[in-house]
DNA sequence: ACGTTAGGTTCAGTGACCGAACCGACCGTG
DNA sequence: CACGGTCGGTTCGGTCACTGAACCTAACGT
């Protein structure tokens, strides 16, 4: 989406947003970033999206300081993306957004957010009704929920099929 | 964004949000539609979005139930959009997005929202501090903000610098 | 009769996205 | 060393969506 010289003319913080945010594949980059996804090859493959594509979104994204590129082995040199506050703060827009698509499009419950300390499902506003507090992210667990049929072709989806907490990076086992 | 055969295989209700209100423009009309835009024109004006894609994202929503089309005059026929349930139901997610732009992207406050009840703004997760509850949409009162500049050209822009209601009609002046 | 307004549709041009192929650096193996 | 495989890209032609301008219809007002 991102043109810059239409929606600069919007005076509004949800239209620069957009700029940022707003390209197709963007925030399903954030998204399996924030379910713990970090190496270009997971993101290809879990979300299929075109390679010049995702190189595209993946500078930007750090561009934007949204994603952090980082040397996480030297030899071969690989580096990963991992999300920074500004990234992470996208969470609320995201369960929001999911929460709505839920609620309207789609039949039966495909993934569960819960509060780690308490097992309590997150409500409609991100918060424990149990503990009264609004959880942060870090304490997020994500666990399949019944309505979803993982691509069992996929590692990424196998690995995301086990309860784990957000932004904790995937462990992806061979096939 | 909506393209359907792609995301479709996407087993993620993000994903689904993303195919009914991903593509451009969408988001900003359902912006609109709560700052209380209703009619063809004010649309095009306001958001200077090409007349094709307007009227396909009209007719979109329609068809997606998140607005609906409405005679409000018959000679000369005249419609009218407005938000169903689902649409206003996007209320948490322009907000939380329209928070993240604001505090990442934008220096200075362009608009508040209050709590129509005791005027307090609203917290941000939807909530007012001071009543201790979350705020629905109807509840919710506009106002612009120190770092608003709008388009004097723009009766739109104009209409909305008075404080007013989410969802409640535009009243805009002629020039 | 004439201009204006609201709400579109049509159309050529452009830019973004798509899928497939290609590429280079670095492994591990024989 | 040659060979194959993996990872992380870049390049490229085709397609599709968005853009901006022009055009159209119906119903005013004067």
């Amino acid at each position: 989406m991102a043109l810059g010289k239409d929606y600069a003319t919007q005076e509004c913080s949800i239209a620069r947003a957009l700029e940022i945010v707003g390209e197709r594949w963007t925030l399903l980059v954030v998204r399996d970033a924030l379910y713990g996804v970090r190496r270009y090859n997971d993101f290809l493959v879990h979300l299929g999206i075109p390679r010049a594509v995702l190189a595209a979104r993946l500078q930007t994204l750090t561009a934007e300081g949204i994603l952090e590129k980082r040397r996480y082995q030297e030899s071969p040199p690989r580096d990963e993306y991992v999300l920074t506050e500004r990234g992470i703060a996208l969470w609320p827009t995201l369960r929001a957004l999911g929460a709505w698509g839920r609620d309207h499009f789609v039949g039966g419950r495909l993934r569960y957010f819960r509060h780690a300390a308490c097992g309590t499902e997150i409500g409609p506003y991100g918060e424990c009704a149990l503990c009264g507090t609004v959880v942060p992210v870090s304490d997020v667990v994500m666990e399949p929920g019944p309505g979803l049929d993982p691509d069992p072709a996929d590692p990424v989806s196998r690995a995301l099929l086990k309860p784990k907490r957000l932004l904790e990076p995937l462990e992806t086992e061979q096939a």
